[in-house]
RNA sequence: GGCUGAUUGGUCAAGCGGUCAAGACGCCGCCCUCUCACGGCGGAAACAGGGGUUCGAUUCCCCUAUCAGCUGCCA
């Protein structure tokens, strides 16, 4: 009775190490959308314990990605929901992991441990793949307690380590894979707080998580096998366990996990490359999870809507660039015409400095292009003949070749320098009406004309329109240049 | 090496004991068409392998293989 009041919480817990990858906003993402299907909250917090990694301007991109992606979070250090500080160096200051962290050494499920770097390095047994593997050999569990006493007085370097019981079976419970057990002597005595006082990801998570009140941990399935030490810790606490949800992996083309090098891993990266966030939302929000229908496009709210968390699948899936392209062109042909243009219309100035009509060439490109670039290399035609081979004159299909076109546009050229009508209509019937008194096919004619006036195998438009924006002189110019050109073939 | 997990077409992915094994991207073909694209229609393409359980396994269990993650005073 009580538990069904009980609003859902979760966190987004980056560190600010650099930019946001398509893996880890699709964890925001799913943390958001899990809370807000049930109307909780979602709330951000900064792990920033790992003092050496920690990259400045890290904190600014995660803020702007959430702003640009619409996560908005309830909670987090610039909006204050009572549970702060949130972010974990200010939450160190208040003393609060050291606290816990006395609490579980009188507990007995924790213990100072004053070894050096040279002891831990004589304890490495074997290396695999270039990893040293260590197992701690719980060394300083021995310690009298006037020995402990003594090293802290004098100022002793320590960390403080958790003490896992070397038999018995841990098992813990995820919602999506199921219960999962280990032995307890696998699990390692993993460092609790560290020398610097910091206390580590392992730590701060479970504390922060629960003084926060996060009631379903949602997080990467890198973490799978290490959340019996989670457990234990909670148990050793004496609270109780959140709803754990581990989400699989988001890998390359060669099934490796993403990295930062791989050049189109960032988000920030894809809204360079002329992706737009909604988008990007869409796809990633598929990578991984499917609705009950079999809908792909979706908005931010209606993914709300629908977002079933049990529905999240257990393989890991490949980041696939040719889909996310696919589906931003779905974005970008159901977007409204001025929105289009305004996000277009840089590139179009960029490729064209001519005085074009740009929003007819906006027009044309609309329906084209994948992503905002490809525009570039579409419209470039415009500004400039490009080179081309009179070979393009030859096409089957249109039964056209050479000797044809040469023909057709010699016939045509005068017809062109009598037209006043310079609109695609006018000239296309004009054009049409030649087509008929000669009984040939628009293509036979058609295929010349567009080729000489763009110089081009494939244009966003057809021959009239091109014309049409050219305007009558430059379309003259290029026609009489094709004639040039085929006559020297 | 140990532990944990995963395994349906090239990719995403539905399926939750009985289906000719959905759908999408990509690819190929056809149609539309003043080229290309859009749009429409169609096609090729998958249950990792072996044992069980069962009247019946893609679905449940076991083994093997492969891949991934963890095995850090990184998260």
């Amino acid at each position: 009775m009580k538990e069904a009041v009980v609003k859902i919480r979760t966190r987004y817990a980056p560190s600010p190490t650099g930019k946001m990858h398509v893996g880890n906003l699709r964890s925001a993402l799913y943390e958001f959308l899990i809370a807000k299907h049930e109307g909780g909250s979602f709330m951000l917090r900064i792990e920033d314990t790992d003092q050496e990694r920690f990259v400045e301007g890290a904190t600014e991109i995660i803020y702007r990605t959430l702003e640009k992606t619409g996560l908005k979070h309830d909670e987090g250090p610039d909006k204050d929901g009572g549970y702060g500080p949130y972010v974990q160096s200010e939450r160190m200051k208040t003393g609060i992991y050291m606290k816990y962290a006395k609490e579980l050494i009188d507990k007995g499920e924790a213990y100072y441990c004053f070894c050096g770097k040279e002891r831990l390095a004589s304890l490495k047994t074997e290396v695999v793949e270039g990893k040293e593997i260590t197992i701690y050999d719980k060394h300083c569990l021995s310690l009298s307690q006037e020995e402990i006493q003594a090293n802290l007085a004098a100022g002793k370097p320590f960390v403080i380590r958790q003490n896992n019981p070397g038999e018995g079976t841990t098992t813990f419970h995820d919602e999506l894979y199921g219960d999962i057990t280990v032995e307890n002597a696998e699990l390692d005595d993993m460092i609790l707080i560290k020398s610097d006082g910091y206390p580590t990801y392992n730590f701060a998570n479970v504390v922060d998580d629960h003084t926060m009140n996060i009631t379903h941990v949602v997080r990467g399935n890198e973490y799978l096998s290490s959340s019996p030490k989670y457990v234990r810790l909670y148990d050793a606490f004496g609270w109780e366990i959140p709803v754990y949800v581990h989400l699989p992996l988001i890998t390359d083309e060669n099934h490796k996990k993403l990295s930062k090098r791989s050049g189109h891993s960032s988000f920030e990266d894809l809204i360079e490359q002329g992706f737009t966030a909604e988008a990007v939302i869409n796809y990633i929000a598929l990578l991984g999870w499917s609705p009950e229908d079999n809908r792909e496009i979706f908005t931010l709210e209606e993914l709300i809507r629908e977002f079933d968390y049990h529905r999240i699948s257990k393989s890991p899936a490949v980041f696939d660039i040719v889909k996310l392209r696919w589906m931003n062109s779905e974005y970008i042909k159901a977007m409204d015409f001025e929105v289009f243009y305004r996000m277009a219309e840089p590139y179009l100035k960029k490729a064209l400095t001519k005085s074009f009509d740009l929003r007819k060439i906006a027009a044309m490109v609309k329906t084209r292009i994948e992503v905002f670039p490809d525009i570039l290399e579409m419209v470039s035609f415009f500004e400039e003949l490009p080179e081309y081979d009179t070979a393009m004159y030859t096409h089957k299909k249109m039964k056209t070749d050479t000797a044809s076109s040469l023909e057709v546009l010699s016939e045509v050229l005068p017809l062109l320098e009598k037209q006043e009508d310079y609109s695609n209509d006018g000239l296309y019937q004009m054009l049409v009406q030649y087509v008929e008194e000669k009984g040939c096919k628009n293509g036979y004619v058609m295929w010349p004309i567009r080729t000489a006036v763009s110089g081009r195998q494939m244009t966003p438009a057809g021959a009239t329109e091109i014309m049409e924006i050219l305007g009558r002189d430059e379309t003259l110019r290029r026609i009489r240049k094709g004639i040039e050109m085929l006559k020297n073939a």
